[in-house]
DNA sequence: TCCTGGCACTCCAAGGTCTTTAGTGCTAAT
DNA sequence: ATTAGCACTAAAGACCTTGGAGTGCCAGGA
């Protein structure tokens, strides 16, 4: 049905549309290609691509332009992943080297990325689920407050204001930070909640409240938080391109933080370079859009997502080069630090 | 020079095109407002306007639209700010009244800002060198470092790694740590680093370089790291506008963190509304914008700054207002923490 | 059987002309 | 000082024409 030339004709309509944004004919497609054939029959292969709906249309005699579908066998089939030039590999390697923090980090990666695909990056901070605890800090404020910082050891650090304890004493605190950090230092966060448990019976009677209350802020920000934060860069690449839904629809998607986190989140194969095509992302606004996004972590184990939206007709090769580079270089600096 | 008159018209004029995004001409002018002149008298007035340089006509035969210094007039002495509307006031109460930590204040902030005003609204977080210290937490992480964490009054946490100490014995972090609180704990940030001046000399002789290289990175931190944070949101605004500039260019602006902070930072009247309009902006890109941007914090202590960007065609006396009101709340809420 | 050159056909995009329309500036009268 | 009237202007829209890129199809050739 799909013989190697109605491939090679497939290829080569969606490099001429990325390249040029216009809807690319037979002559073109001759001219510039090495098909070894004339435009007539690549006429013919055409109509046979548009009768499978891998490449479309705009009007009648007008050339052809790809489908969100013809995106997909491109994707899936017709291109390799495009490694970055030694350049890029030293550009990314200094411009993340400086980082002195987390917050750094990822401000530095998202960026990066950005500047890289000339897109729209997002970073996801390392997730919290995934990741264990390396201390956790008790500083009584004034007042009948106390702060509590939990650190992790992707380099995390969660606050949160614990108030309207009765009485709060100094030693019940250092008590308390003590048996905490003995508890659960080095656990998964997961295992939080089994491992604070029966903390509370441990303490005497009367510092039971101030226990508990402690416990519960922990554990609400710790586990039942499920929020996770992510960052953008290179909006601005958007308005150089002109979208089939408005661009107002897609600045209001990328706004809207729960809709990114869902959309990295569905990456089918997990470790691995995942792109979704156009109407394959569930998000109205983002019908005219491509994710490409990937894992990143420290050896095997996946901390959290970094990804790539771009109009449907993108570099998918270079971008996808680009993504999955610098998930790779994040990964080991957050291992070094 | 300019009689009451003249003055009416120049109003009228910003208040159409404002609503209209249309050179207003001297008919519907008359028309629309209660001048209780003829259409000619308007047009000269227009002219005496135009001569002063008020307004402007994109092309002859069209009708007048304000330039900088008509919006500057208008702004200065041709309007008041509007206050917002009961259900407007209980929907800033609502949404900020929820917040848990600073990060979730800021966060919600600028959000309703955008909402309120249908612009893109800027929240700088509570400036490091304005507040004082609250406590330094050191803690020892596995190998040969130590996490510093500092934490202010105004709730925001700042936290770096030390690494490269040789010896870092528990009880020395536990002395360090205690005399770090003994002598900065309660101090303005800007009186830090007088403040640590002579604790190296009070440790003993072989654990001075772990206290000096604590030491160098808590300067380097707070003081010298005059970075300050800022949030963005409501970018989707922008889509809706057509700028003189492009789009890009806008978009680019915004994301140059230092520049915001700059802009927001040229306030001129500290305590009081700013507004900037247009080429009043020393940025390139920001040439067809307008800024209105207050201060907010907690009594009479300002913390950091609020804004507002949108083109200079924007509804000053209503964005004034909900810029103001949001200030307010905000100080009021983080006074409350 | 597959490929190719040729040809008639289609549709868009760009350019040109004309008309309409909102608005101006000026002048003379009130 | 204000106004009505009028001639004038420039942009915006409607309409037409033209050119070109591209298609589909057919008949002939390898």
């Amino acid at each position: 049905m799909l013989d190697e030339r109605k491939l090679a004709v497939l290829r080569a309509v969606v490099e001429d549309f990325v390249n040029t944004n216009e809807p690319v004919g037979s002559r073109a497609l001759a001219d510039r290609h090495p098909l070894g054939v004339s435009p007539a029959t690549i006429r013919n292969d055409m109509v046979a691509l548009e009768e499978d709906g891998y490449i479309a249309q705009p009007h009648t005699s007008a050339g052809r332009v790809p489908t969100d579908k013809g995106y997909r066998l491109f994707v899936d089939r017709l291109s390799s992943v495009k490694p970055l030039s030694a350049a890029e590999r030293r550009a990314i390697e200094s411009f993340l080297g400086g980082a002195v923090d987390l917050d750094e980090i990822v401000a530095r990666t998202v960026r990066l990325l950005a500047q890289l695909t000339r897109q729209v990056a997002i970073v996801q901070y390392p997730s919290l689920t995934r990741s264990s605890v390396q201390h956790v800090e008790l500083v009584p404020l004034g007042g009948q407050r106390i702060m509590m910082v939990v650190i992790t050891n992707t380099g995390r650090v969660e606050q949160r204001v614990i108030d309207g304890l009765g009485s709060a004493s100094e030693s019940v605190v250092d008590d308390l930070r003590a048996m905490l950090n003995r508890a659960i230092a080095g656990k998964h966060l997961g295992d939080v909640p089994d491992a604070v448990e029966d903390l509370p019976a441990q303490v005497a009677p009367e510092d039971r409240p101030v226990a508990v209350a402690v416990l519960s802020v922990l554990l609400e920000s710790l586990v039942e938080r499920r929020e996770e934060k992510i960052v953008l860069a290179g909006t601005a690449n958007l308005a150089a391109v002109d979208f089939a839904a408005s661009l107002r629809d897609v600045l209001e998607a990328l706004e809207e933080n729960m809709v990114l986190i869902r959309l990295l989140g569905e990456a089918k194969d997990p470790s691995m370079l995942t792109v979704r095509i156009g109407a394959e992302n569930f998000h109205e606004g983002l019908r005219s859009t491509s994710i490409v996004s990937a894992d990143y972590g420290v050896g095997n184990q996946s901390l959290a997502k970094i990804g790539v939206v771009g109009p449907t007709r993108m570099d998918y090769p270079g971008t996808m080069g680009a993504v999955r580079a610098v998930a790779r270089y994040v990964g080991q600096i957050l291992a070094g630090q």
